[in-house]
RNA sequence: GUGAAUGUAGCUCAGUUGGUUAGAGCGCUAGAUUGUGGUUCUAGAGGUCGCCGGUUCGACCCCGGUCUUUCACC
């Protein structure tokens, strides 16, 4: 992987930048549609390349080693041959869900182990083995085994979590160093910044992180409780330390102001469910601010879904009738929902992309934010 | 025709020896959702308790009448 820093902007902190790896090239900065089993929800990936325009997807670890399981997506030949993909993937170590999805589940120095969420069965992922996990996926950009506290964790507790995050990140680094992709095309390894709320702790834990010269950082461990402008805060003070030639992956976030006001804090990536969880639950994200679909206001309102939207859902389809689609709980709706916003969020970090490079980045964020952020 | 049931929120139903602002689920109307279990939470609106009369300090509840629906029998 290679990443070459093409623009950075005069009033802010807000880069452009190319990421280069085997299965081809992202423009940064970039949001990743979250394809947790290995497929976008409800959307087909002609669609998701072509009219969402996404340039690389996530895959999650825990999710795919629970199902299919790794034999499968080995016979396979990786989960680029698996589900069809050809574009770069990214893969979340499962720590994420670890946490948040099983049961039972046991920290102790050597991993973490648990009992699945769908049949109950135990498990131990250890920095190493998940090394292998997405070695056996094949991920472009696999990501380190960390923990993730709450955002109101005590200092006591995010110390202790981020110190034995740092020790796992030293395994799964040293495993990942010793050992050798799969099918013939490279993958790299990002650590992960953590330390909660605490300026120290992030000081520490992204000197940390920086000191392991990895080709990309990531930024965990926010959006996860704590208030927005806490988040601003750590993401301003971590990309402070973190290198600026390498890109900077912000996970889990967020809404469309939280990824404008980030890409001006100096993050390169970005992921969330938000806008496909949202969008099948009916709640649009567009450039002139949120509508909810279920809403009865819209229920005689023949004109197009999103009039300045680039997804081919937003000039064929009223909101009237997608209104309709979404209160008779008709799956077509979620897979209008998900593709609408979807191709917001790619046409919204694009045009960053594009305002950066013309260096009037941090007008427009300032005329784009309340927009986004209104009710339509 | 006779007998027995039935009628409470838009729907399906609880309800108390007769006691103050009559409840639930679903639906409806809104809000939430940040490294995804195709969701899940939260709040709100909505009822002259079939109708008329009676008993009682007080009736959704007891009594009489009447109408509705259902079942059984002749």
């Amino acid at each position: 992987m290679k990443f070459e820093l093409q623009h950075t902007d005069t009033n802010s902190n807000a880069r452009a930048g190319k990421i280069t790896t085997d299965h081809g090239e992202i423009q940064t900065p970039i949001f990743m549609p979250v394809g947790t089993v290995g497929s976008v929800k409800g959307v087909h990936f002609r669609d998701v390349k072509e009219d969402i325009k996404a340039q690389i997807i996530l895959g999650n670890t825990y999710h795919l080693y629970l199902r299919p399981g790794l034999d499968i997506i080995k016979s396979a030949g990786g989960l680029h041959k698996f589900n069809g993909w050809d574009r770069p993937i990214l893969t979340d170590s499962g720590g994420f869900q670890v946490f948040s999805l099983s049961e039972n589940r046991k920290l102790t120095e050597e991993g973490a182990t648990f009992r699945s969420h769908i049949d109950g069965s135990k498990h131990l992922f250890t920095p190493e083995n998940v090394v292998d996990t997405q070695r056996i996926i094949g991920a472009d950009i696999m990501m380190a085994f960390d923990e993730c506290p709450p955002g109101n964790s005590e200092y006591k507790y995010a110390r202790t979590s981020m110190e034995l995050t740092h020790r796992w990140l030293d395994r799964g680094l040293a495993h990942f160093d010793s050992t050798e992709p799969l099918y013939g095309y490279s993958q790299t390894y990002f650590p992960i910044v953590q330390g909660a709320s605490f300026r120290e702790l992030r000081t520490q834990s992204a000197e940390y992180i920086a000191s392991k010269g990895r080709e990309g950082n990531a930024i965990g461990g926010l959006a996860v409780g704590e208030p927005t402008e806490v988040m601003y805060e750590m993401v301003e003070l971590v990309n402070s330390i973190l290198p600026k030639d390498k890109p900077r992956y912000l996970m889990g976030v967020g809404t469309p102001v939280n990824i404008l006001e980030n890409i001006a804090l100096g993050v390169d990536m970005f992921d969330c469910v938000m806008p496909t969880r949202n969008g099948r639950n009916g709640m649009l994200f567009t450039a002139n601010g949120i509508m909810n679909m279920r809403n009865e206001k819209w229920k005689d309102d023949f004109s197009p879904l999103d009039p300045v939207g680039t997804s081919f859902v937003d000039q064929v389809y009223s909101k009237a009738y997608v209104r309709h689609l979404f209160v008779a709980g008709e799956m077509l709706a979620a897979q209008i929902g998900s593709m609408h916003n979807l191709a917001f969020y790619l046409w919204l970090v694009g045009e960053a992309r594009r305002k950066i490079e013309e260096g009037t980045f941090a007008a427009w964020k300032q005329m784009m934010i309340p927009r986004l952020s209104s009710r339509l």
